[in-house]
DNA sequence: CCTATAAATAACCACTTAGTTCTGTACCGG
DNA sequence: CCGGTACAGAACTAAGTGGTTATTTATAGG
């Protein structure tokens, strides 16, 4: 639970990368997964995917399983909770942001308005 | 607004590193900060200092204003919403997750508690 | 104008990444 | 036991990363 520097490397770096993203989005949505489904979809080989599902187990966005020769691939969530949760800490903070946004917008429309009236 | 694949890219990729984080994390806490006094608490020489926020820069997470020949970093918080929304999007799946390692632990107690009248 | 300061740029280095192809291994099924 | 399938591993390559030192640019100020 310790939230530490390390994991948060891993789980951000694993989450750079938009053939891992699909890959997470379609575990998702599909639920466990053989290497060869996951690879069909992508312009890629399968040595690539394999590469890629080792940099999402050493974050521990994923587990694999065992079927006869399959290696099933399982979402596993709690890095996307903790990734998530550092994150909210900064919520405040744009949510500051946004607030002095609409300000702003709301000043101009009154100018605007003002303007209207000449 | 687009959450495109090239801007989560940028955002994770730039937050996958310590550095760049505890950059962020002062910058919050402390506002607007010049190079040489982000430089100051790192064992990093300065140039290396100006690239990590060259890579903050690009993912749109800081923004540098002018003050004579300093050039102040200013937290842009919006990216941060933007893949906090993007990761949002696996809440409903973390959220089983839990719930199902809840169920689990329930049922140990029971177990446990069944064995203890034994 | 000259010097000092803040920061960016350049050139370089070791290491990692993301991909490839080829090969090896484990397991199933006839 | 033998051929096929599913995957991992090795070896290679091109490009990117994270750091360094040395240099350049821009600006303030005596």
């Amino acid at each position: 639970m310790a939230l530490e520097a390390a994991e948060l490397d891993a789980t951000f770096h694993a989450l750079s990368d938009p053939t891992r993203r699909a890959i997470l989005a379609r575990l998702a949505q599909e639920g466990d997964v053989t290497v060869m489904e996951l690879a069909e979809p992508f312009a890629m080989s399968q040595p690539a995917i394999s590469k890629h599902l080792k940099v999402l187990e050493k974050a521990g966005l994923v587990s694999r399983g065992r079927d006869a020769q399959r290696r099933p691939v399982h979402l596993e969530a709690q890095p996307l909770a903790e990734v998530t949760d550092w994150l909210l800490g900064y919520r405040q903070f744009w949510q500051a942001q946004f607030d002095r946004l609409d300000d702003v917008l709301d000043q101009l429309q009154a100018l605007e308005k003002q303007a209207g009236k000449n």
